[in-house]
DNA sequence: ATGTAC
């Protein structure tokens, strides 16, 4: 320990750069050497810039660890499909609403329901949002300018989604067989950790952004946790398939496999990347579409009048080229954040959220809470202005599901109040609440370090499960 | 995470 909640593995062996842990010594006894071993591999990478990082929800990922945060030099470092994820642009979407809890605490049940029968979950196919072809070619290029130019959003979506919905992409760098998975899965929310929650805001941290941001104490909002699904899957398949029979640069471990990211196959995969993250914003936006029909319909208003806005949209699960300060020089870096949120302080951020930083959210399991952080001033020098994903998982999807019978957790779940629709039960005891570090645990870490400030806390009332 | 094993 080097400081509170802060470790250093010094550089040593292949490491051209220190790695730096942030997590307390309770979660750090309580976790095994693997991720760290990746940690060290990735400092180990070409290119690398100031130090590899860890956020306090690590854990073991492919090659990377999750919860992890590495910056290449965009000239002569790498870019890594295992640093971005399987899931690329796997994120959280944030809506408001202006329903208080005494209002809509007889309709979680309906609310739940209808957007269970809507959005298609789990390996449900039954997609009832249909896109043709042309449409995929401009999701992929267009991002949610594509679904707002349809009538499924508005141009405060647009302003309200990280990168407002659309990064730089080119949709001839995606295979066939990738946009052939993606065609049916438009507004489709997939299993495992994703799901849609309605929530109740517990407890208001910080007053005035909390308002600016929309949220206010006891009132009704929707997250969702979702990604680009089997299209953003393929990409990175494609792309670590090719790279296992082309690339040359040695890493430490196959799973890191990397390009340059200035070679012909770096760029490409670059390209194909954003597109797929186009069609995670997408993705996330059409349910956005559909859980505003779904209360129209059960409270039978318009979602205006409701007050249905979003609040925010972003990717946890994607490499950024950005710019950052690195011993006072200006440097083009590719950030790949890994399980790790974009967490850019104010006058780091433009648009709407300039003068506040743009909403940070971070998902905790099904039974306990959420949060909306903001990045804090010191986070651009902590971690290229990142911050944790979420809980972290505490047991393997394996030992929960032999930990726990999925209808105690059910039970013990409605004995709080919470209604849990899944898709199956399996997904039940692998996303218990036992399978996932303490989520306020995790936030009081990012907090104290002066990473993040907490601006609000969200408890689930009603919870939709893959 | 994932048409949960081409």
């Amino acid at each position: 320990m080097i400081d509170k909640n802060k470790y250093v593995i010094e550089r040593t062996g292949d490491m051209k750069v220190p790695a730096y842990i942030y997590i307390n010594d309770e979660l750090l006894s309580k976790m095994n050497d693997e991720p760290l071993r990746q940690l060290m591999n990735v400092a180990s990478l070409p290119g690398i810039v100031k130090a590899a990082y860890a956020m306090p929800d690590i854990h073991l990922g492919y090659g990377f660890p999750i919860g992890g945060v590495a910056a290449f030099d965009y000239d002569e470092g790498i870019v890594s499909p295992g640093g971005v994820g399987y899931d690329i642009n796997c994120g959280v979407s944030l809506i408001k609403t202006n329903i208080s809890y005494n209002d809509a605490k007889s309709r979680i049940k309906d609310l739940i329901d209808e957007i269970f029968k809507n959005v298609p979950a789990g390996i449900d196919l039954k997609s009832s949002f249909r896109v043709n072809k042309n449409d995929m070619t401009d999701i992929l290029s267009d991002g949610i300018k594509w679904a707002v130019s349809k009538g499924y959003g508005t141009e405060r979506d647009i302003e309200s989604t990280e990168e407002n919905g659309s990064m730089n992409s080119n949709p001839d760098k995606v295979s066939e067989k990738a946009i052939s998975r993606g065609i049916n899965e438009v507004g489709s929310l997939g299993g495992g950790n994703h799901f849609l929650e309605i929530q109740k805001v517990d407890r208001i941290f910080d007053e005035r952004t909390a308002r600016y941001f929309g949220i206010e104490k006891d009132n009704i909002m929707i997250m969702v946790h979702t990604g680009s699904r089997g299209l953003g899957h393929q990409v990175a398949t494609d792309y670590l398939m090719e790279l296992n029979e082309k690339s040359d640069i040695k890493v430490k471990d196959r799973q890191l496999i990397s390009a340059y990211t200035k070679s012909g196959i770096g760029e490409s995969y670059i390209m194909a990347m954003n597109s797929a993250a186009n069609f995670g914003f997408v993705n996330r936006q059409i349910i956005l579409y559909k859980i505003r029909r779904a209360f129209e319909s059960v409270f039978k208003k318009d979602f205006e009048s409701l007050g249905l806005d979003l609040v925010y949209s972003l990717a946890h699960n994607m490499a950024k080229i950005e710019e950052h300060n690195i011993d006072n020089k200006r440097l083009k870096l590719i950030v790949h954040r890994k399980g790790a949120t974009r967490a850019f302080p104010a006058g780091y951020s433009t648009g709407k959220f300039k003068n506040t930083g743009h909403p940070v959210l971070i998902p905790g399991d099904m039974g306990t809470a959420s949060y909306v952080l903001t990045g804090n001033k010191n986070n651009m020098e902590m971690s290229f202005g990142s911050s944790c994903h979420g809980a972290g998982r505490a047991l393997s999807r394996k030992k929960a599901n032999d930990a726990f019978n999925p209808d105690d957790v059910l039970k013990n779940l409605g004995n709080h109040g919470i209604y849990v629709r899944a898709a199956s039960s399996k997904v039940i005891t692998e996303e218990a609440p036992g399978s996932y570090k303490d989520i306020d645990e995790v936030i009081k870490i990012v907090s104290e370090l002066g990473m993040s400030n907490i601006i609000s806390r969200h408890v689930p009332l009603g919870v939709m499960k893959g």
